[in-house]
DNA sequence: ACTGGCTCCTGAGGGC
DNA sequence: TGCCCTCAGGAGCCAG
């Protein structure tokens, strides 16, 4: 589910509630997520005020006294600000709670997300050492793109959602930037000029950013850190609409699986 | 160094 | 109504 702009919608509306308040406690309901909640993350945790909320890729950092609690919402994760007398369901995994009452509430029906303890500088945690630039940065550009891609024999959709290529790039926005870019979803990466690594570059911020803007995108469960949808879904051009026309060249939208994942393109406009 | 495939989970939706 | 199958937005990890 959550990729970047889901991601930032989240810091977005979680950050308010949660800078300078300190964490009073942690409860913790279901410690299997992807890696075990360790004990550790609560200890460090406690007592501490929250002097950033920061994003890198789609990992959030709740940053306190030396160190980071790494929050992951995998496929299914969501953060929620509420209230400590809305009663926790089923997959609502861990509490953090704060000094004021507030409660944010880790739900996620996958488990797939994380909740981790990143010491010291948390850039430098094995996670996110390795990532590459924020595709809304100045690093992340069309020249940039071209470089990385050079004798990659790989399909260009699979190496921009390599989060060490970029960040923050999943399977719904990979589709879309590419239909913008008019660059079939299969091409080799090595063999596309910089001109089209320009497009495609541009395609990615243009979409991530539109994303943003809308809140996201709501396809079944996402909301927002106050339980608001997004509105991204309405403006999806090629996911999900095999069989539909191009909004461009009304051309049937094609869909093709492509590294376990299904990819939506227009043979017409995308090369 | 790359590449493709597998894996962790639960829930929704379609076909029968 | 119910059962079984497939698929889902992530991404670390492994073998080749």
């Amino acid at each position: 589910m959550p990729e970047l702009p889901e991601v930032e919608t989240t810091r977005r509306g979680i950050e308010p509630y949660l800078l300078a308040r300190c964490v009073a406690h942690i409860e913790i309901r279901q410690p299997r997520l992807r890696w075990p909640i360790s004990s550790s993350v609560a200890e460090r945790l406690q007592g501490q005020p929250i002097c950033a909320v920061e994003r890198r890729g789609k990992y959030l950092l709740l940053r306190v006294h030396g160190g980071a609690a790494l929050v992951h919402l995998g496929m299914s994760g969501s953060l929620r600000i509420c209230d400590p007398l809305t009663p926790a369901g089923p997959h609502d995994h861990f509490d953090l709670e704060l000094d004021d009452g507030t409660i944010l509430r880790f739900q996620d029906p996958r488990r797939f997300g994380a909740l981790l303890w990143a010491p010291d500088d948390p850039y430098s945690h094995p996670l996110l050492r390795d990532l590459g630039p924020e595709p809304l940065s100045e690093a992340f550009s069309g020249s940039y793109l071209y470089r990385r891609t050079r004798n990659r024999a790989g399909a260009i959709k699979n190496l921009i959602m390599d989060s060490r290529i970029v960040v923050g790039v999943g399977n719904i926005y990979a589709s879309e930037a590419l239909f913008l870019a008019g660059v079939h979803p299969a091409r080799a990466a090595g063999r596309i000029s910089a001109a089209r690594c320009d497009r495609i570059a541009e395609a990615i911020r243009r979409v991530l950013g539109e994303a943003i803007d809308l809140g996201g995108t709501t396809l079944r469960d996402f909301r927002d850190g106050l339980g608001r949808p997004g509105y991204f879904q309405l403006r999806l051009r090629v996911y999900g609409r095999a069989g539909e026309p191009c909004p461009h060249c009304a051309q049937l939208i094609r869909s093709q699986r492509l590294g376990q994942r299904s990819s939506y393109y227009c043979t017409r406009c995308q090369r």
